[in-house]
DNA sequence: ATGCCTAACCCCGTTAGA
């Protein structure tokens, strides 16, 4: 089973390139982030017509998440925070495993409310997720982080300490979901890489020059650790012109 | 030095992204 998972930054701008995708691809399941509109700029049909189910979590001009999956979709839940006004979150199980599609807030400015509200949305998923690790439930979480692991994952550490993606605070809320037993799907198959990204900034030329940095993530407990084929990073949309700042993640179990 | 991009929405300049 193929799951991608890809910030798109707008459906409406970038369908084109995200049917092109699934068409060379033809991941089972996409998660989406960052519709960055309402349901209805959602292309339904060309997904339809691909054979593609679909979830959707919209608002207007802000975040946005979607999943489409080759299997029906349960959908269990779409939001992580109580009464959150922001659509981020969409939980659904799909062939007996539970799957959480996660937009994560940016959090800058560090001293903004954008902050705080990071942090606390952060903990909100990592009380789930422990609550579910317990149970011993079967899950997988996919999506935009917005965190920075390790030094290993971002161009210049040095010029991203004390932003929001990167500070100590945010990789310990990733170290905390990896120490309650998730494993980076990623960092499985490939341990040692580095100038490995998912993300690269519209400005300074930062794509051609590869400065990066690898936010986009899928979390797998033991038991979807062990069935791991591979993960990968699909850089060739980042190239295609008016391309999204982000890049396609694909897990293989 | 938040800007040297991009997208949405519409106060077509401002806000947000990361």
């Amino acid at each position: 089973m193929k799951i991608a998972s890809w910030n798109v930054n707008s459906i409406k701008a970038r369908h084109e390139h995200v049917l092109r995708w699934i068409d060379s691809i033809k991941p089972d399941i996409l998660f989406i982030q960052e519709l960055k509109g309402i349901e209805e700029n959602f292309p339904k049909s060309d997904f339809g017509d691909r054979g593609y189910h679909l979830a959707i979590n919209a608002q207007k001009t802000y975040n946005g998440v979607a999943i489409a999956s080759k299997y029906p979709i349960n959908v269990l839940s779409d939001s992580i925070l109580d009464g959150d006004d922001q659509a981020r979150f969409l939980e659904v199980e799909i062939e007996n495993i539970r799957m959480m599609n996660c937009y994560m807030p940016n959090g800058n400015p560090v001293d903004s409310e954008k902050y705080p509200y990071k942090i606390n949305w952060s903990n909100s998923l990592i009380k789930k997720i422990n609550l579910l690790y317990k149970k011993d439930i079967s899950f997988l979480i996919g999506g935009d982080f917005n965190i920075i692991p390790t030094i290993n994952d971002v161009h210049d550490p040095i010029k991203w300490e004390g932003d929001a993606l990167f500070r100590p605070e945010s990789r310990a809320l990733y170290r905390t979901m990896h120490n309650i037993g998730l494993y980076d799907a990623y960092r499985i198959k490939h341990p040692y890489e580095t100038d490995c990204y998912t993300f690269w900034d519209y400005q300074g030329g930062a794509w051609p020059q590869n400065k990066g940095i690898r936010i986009d993530h899928f979390l797998l407990t033991p038991d979807l650790a062990d069935q791991l084929k591979s993960c990968d990073i699909d850089r060739e949309p980042r190239g295609w012109d008016k391309a999204s700042d982000h890049t396609p993640i694909i897990i293989e179990l």
